[in-house]
DNA sequence: AGGTGACATGTAAGAGCAGACATGTCAATC
DNA sequence: GATTGACATGTCTGCTCTTACATGTCACCT
């Protein structure tokens, strides 16, 4: 269902594109949230122009079929932000990997938080890196508007800066036993 | 993958136990971070006495099996542990209605961000019901060592907080916006 | 003319997962 | 003695997702 979500609101946001174009999209700016390879993609938008959320708005040379949003997509996309509760499963590798760590021995588990640490700090230069470019292309004085991707932007760098400082911590708090 | 990983946990931390038990157990510990049903549990208890990563222990009256783990268990477990990069799927239905947020008008947008903020608000309050329930029933003065699960739930109450702060912030921010 | 690599669109097999269905035991209540 | 509800173990169907396979075009280089 999310995909599907998702596939709207890339319509919605940027306009028309084909299968391929939303994979390179998805990668560019939703994959911080939601992940999809070209495999699932191509179905899912099959799927959605068979229940009309979507039209082919034109086919070029080679089977490229140019989507774009219908309003029934558009009904769909709002309904579910407005009433779709996000009870979403909590699955995290890396909060297993904390649940499981005082298992192992001390060094094991420095060892396991100290990796935690510096994925950590790779995904926070990332993100910075990310908000930095769409800082540089945008209007330079604040214009109140909210953009597209800002707010998840926003709240990644906050969780992952948050993950960082848990981990200092924890390796903290291990280090301190004897 | 990970389903078998934290099923050898609870059985490595907890000792010896039934399908049915260790569904309980899933629910009362690791549920925050990783969920299950019995429906999967049960057929991967199975599969992992296949592969010899625990053992039927004992069977009980009908049909009741109560598994342990082997050393062959306890071997993959640590190899997890200590080998694997949590790069997981980072799929949040939160954060994707964080991204997909600003397409909708001003006071929709608040609707969305405010359910937020309350879903978080309940998830804070049942996260440190359960932190003050562990800490009554543990050994009074501290004694230096990490407990199984601490570390977990520590993270996902200040996870938790910093959505709570975020959202606080972006409500601001559309508020602020005539 | 032939080769290489980026572009582009798909299908197929199999794991993971959720929700519903099915079955049977046991203890306590009516 | 019959019913109810908690305990307990499983299967099945259908959806999602990942990985790998398969195919064909186009532009550029040699």
């Amino acid at each position: 269902m999310s995909l599907r979500i998702a596939l709207l609101g890339l319509l919605q946001a940027y306009g028309s594109a084909s299968g391929y174009d939303l994979a390179k999209r998805f990668e560019r700016s939703v994959a911080h949230v939601w992940q999809a390879g070209h495999s699932q993609i191509y179905p899912e938008l099959a799927k959605m122009a068979a229940d009309a959320l979507v039209t082919v708005e034109a086919e070029g040379v080679r089977g490229r079929k140019t989507y774009s949003i219908t309003p029934e997509g558009h009904a769909e996309l709002r309904a579910w932000l407005l009433g779709h509760d996000p009870t979403g499963p909590a699955r995290s590798e890396m909060a297993l990997q904390a649940f499981l760590v005082p298992l192992l021995g001390r060094e094991e588990a420095l060892v396991v938080l100290r990796r935690m640490r510096e994925h950590g700090e790779r995904k926070l230069a990332e993100l910075e890196a990310l908000r930095a470019a769409k800082h540089a292309s945008s209007v330079p004085t604040g214009t109140g508007r909210v953009r597209f991707g800002d707010l998840a932007l926003d709240l990644g760098i906050r969780q992952t800066r948050t993950a960082l400082e848990w981990a200092d911590d924890a390796i903290a708090e291990i280090e301190r036993q004897t």
